[in-house]
DNA sequence: CATTCTCCGACTCATACGGTCTTCTACAGT
DNA sequence: ACTGTAGAAGACCGTATGAGTCGGAGAATG
C-alpha cells in the first residue's frame, strides 16, 4: 500500500546529506552516491530533476556539484516527492483535472480526496532539517498544526 | 506520489455498495461491476481476495454472490487496502522484516517509518460505514483520536 | 440429473520503475 | 587556450507489477 518510489527515497537521502554538510560548498553526485551506496548515474538523474525543480542549484566543472537552493528548514518532504514523482495522487480517480472518468459512478472519490489532502499536509509538515535532527525541537515551529493533522470525512 | 492501486479503489467501492444494500442477501460480482462500470472479471478477482482475507463471505451457485462478513462500521479502509495490495509500505526501505538492505547507510528510514505509521492510523480511522454516510455523526465515535492523527518525528 | 449461474485459480498483456550507457556542454586550474 | 573534471540530457533495456482476460470447478435450482 501507498508505495513511495525509490527515486524519491534517494532524493530525500541526498537532500539530507547536503543539509548535513555545513558550509555552502558543492558536493558531487558521485560523492553522495558513494556515501549511501546507491547507483551514481541514477542519483545524478534524480539530482538533475531536483535542480530543474528549483530545490537544488548545480555547479558544473571541477570541484562542482550540487547544493541546496534554499535553507534545509524551508524544503518540505512533499516538495521533494512531488518534484521527483510528479503530481500523482493517492487514487487514480483523483487527477490533475480533479475529475475521474467515473465521476458519476465513483462514489468514494470525495472521502479519498480528503485522505489524500491529509497525507499531503502530513508530508508538507516535514522539512529536510527535521531529517537531520530527528530529536530537535526546532522543527516544532514549522510542524503543521503543532504536529497534528486533522482528518474529517 | 503515494499511489493507491485501482484494485483497492474498486474494492472500496464494492464494499461501499454492499454496505448500502440493506438486507443480508448476496450480490453477485457482475451486479456490482455493472453498477460502477468496472471490468466484471477484474472485480471478481478482487472480491475473491477480499473473501479470502475474511472481509467478505461468498456464496456460489444460482442467486449467489458476496456479502459483508462483518458490519460496515467494523471494517476499516486500512484492512481493505492491506488485504488487496498486501503489506506494502510507503518506502522500499521498510520491509516486513523491518530492515532495509541499506540499514546502516539509509538515515531517513526512521522518520519515514513514522510517516508510514501516521498514514496507517489515518486509514485505520476510516470505516466502510463512513463512506456510505459522509456527513453522518455516527463515525466520530470510531475516528482515531477524534479525527486527529499525530505526527512527531 | 442436468443446466445455469457464480466463484475460483491460472494466465497474458501493458506500463513504468529502476538502472545503465553514451554524448554533449560548461567550468576550474594550469 | 588547453585539458580534465563534473553536470546535463537523451536514448535505451530488463524486470517487476499492476491491469485485465480466459477456461474450468462447484453449487443451487428446476
Amino acid at each position: 500500500m501507498l508505495r513511495l518510489t525509490k527515486k524519491a527515497d534517494y532524493g530525500l537521502m541526498a537532500l539530507k546529506y547536503l543539509a548535513e554538510q555545513t558550509g555552502g560548498s558543492a558536493h558531487s553526485a558521485k560523492d553522495i552516491a558513494e556515501a549511501y551506496h546507491i547507483p551514481p548515474q541514477l542519483l545524478a538523474k534524480i539530482l538533475q530533476t531536483l535542480a530543474k525543480g528549483g530545490l537544488l542549484v548545480s555547479h558544473a566543472g571541477t570541484n562542482g556539484g550540487y547544493a541546496l537552493a534554499k535553507p534545509a528548514n524551508e524544503i518540505t518532504a512533499f516538495e521533494v516527492i512531488r518534484t521527483i514523482d510528479g503530481p500523482l495522487f493517492i487514487t487514480s480517480c483523483i487527477t490533475i483535472h480533479g475529475a475521474c472518468d467515473l465521476t458519476s459512478t465513483c462514489t468514494i472519490k470525495e472521502p479519498l480526496r480528503k485522505v489524500n489532502d491529509s497525507i499531503k499536509d502530513l508530508l508538507s509538515g516535514i522539512y529536510i532539517a527535521d531529517l537531520v535532527e530527528p530529536g530537535d525541537a526546532e522543527r516544532s515551529k514549522h510542524a503543521v498544526g503543532g504536529g497534528l493533522v486533522s482528518i474529517a470525512l
